[in-house]
DNA sequence: ATTTATGCAAATAGTTTGCACACGT
DNA sequence: ACGTGTGCAAACTATTTGCATAAAT
């Protein structure tokens, strides 16, 4: 039984064919951000034989079972939003999106997590999650 | 000419019927938030007819005029996600959305924005946008 | 053998758009 | 009168779902 077989049972879903596909892709994909048109896409032009229905409901279950995590980027340009998706990483972080090129920069701030947890706490709540995106551009020069 | 009318034409836009019932609702609305469908069908249950199509398209303009802001709050429920869209003032804030009830607190943390600005730079970018959402549920107790 | 998953096509939800007509200046 | 704006209905996009078939245990 190798990684993703186990990864796929931790998580309580049946090792299947589109599943393990998914999972493989995702962890060796050179892009860490897809949306399920591309993962849909790359993989049917990389031979293997997926619905996109398929992909969307194996997506789901990954991001339940906290596989992945999904992303609603709004970019800003009106138009409708695209979900993408990428692998969970122990470590949690937050997101720049480049307005010019579309690409995502992760990043991470002790201080500000610190101070959203308080900020929470003042009003009586606890966060359940949050999404930080920072919509950028590259600094002239 | 009246406040409402002012603020169009300061925005570059003709002064007509739809705008300017729209533009008066948000700023008698007592809800600060709301959807487009809720703000069709307010409307049209008061007694103005407004398609849903020009909302729609008020709501856009407005937005590009900066009269207004645009939300998209992934409920984090799957689903579907629906725009809102508040009044434009001044001061800047985010914004916290109780996962049970689904009612938005606003808040403003200096120190985040600080920091926002800071992790930017220090990539090499600029900040044009930035949205931060705190998913949360009210404290036990 | 049974239960669950998949693929396809049709359905959905929110939002946008084409076009003929109405409105604002 | 002229250029925009509006309403309606049809179009679109991303995503979901029903249903018959195919896998997985």
């Amino acid at each position: 039984m190798d990684k993703q077989d186990k990864d796929l049972k931790d998580a309580g879903l049946k090792v299947t064919q589109p599943r393990l596909t998914i999972l493989r892709f995702l962890e060796g994909a050179t892009q860490k951000h897809l949306t399920a048109d591309e993962i849909y896409r790359q993989l049917n032009e990389g031979g293997h034989e997926i619905g996109l229905a398929t992909v969307y409901r194996v997506l789901a279950q990954f991001e339940a079972a906290q596989l992945i995590h999904k992303h609603v980027f709004d970019d800003g340009s009106g138009r409708p939003a695209q979900a993408c998706y990428e692998l969970a990483v122990d470590d949690h972080h937050d997101h720049m999106v480049c307005v010019d090129t579309g690409e995502v920069i992760e990043f991470y701030d002790p201080q500000i997590e610190a101070r959203q947890e308080e900020i929470a706490r003042q009003h009586g709540y606890d966060i359940v999650d949050h999404a930080l995106v920072m919509y950028v551009r590259r600094k002239p020069h």
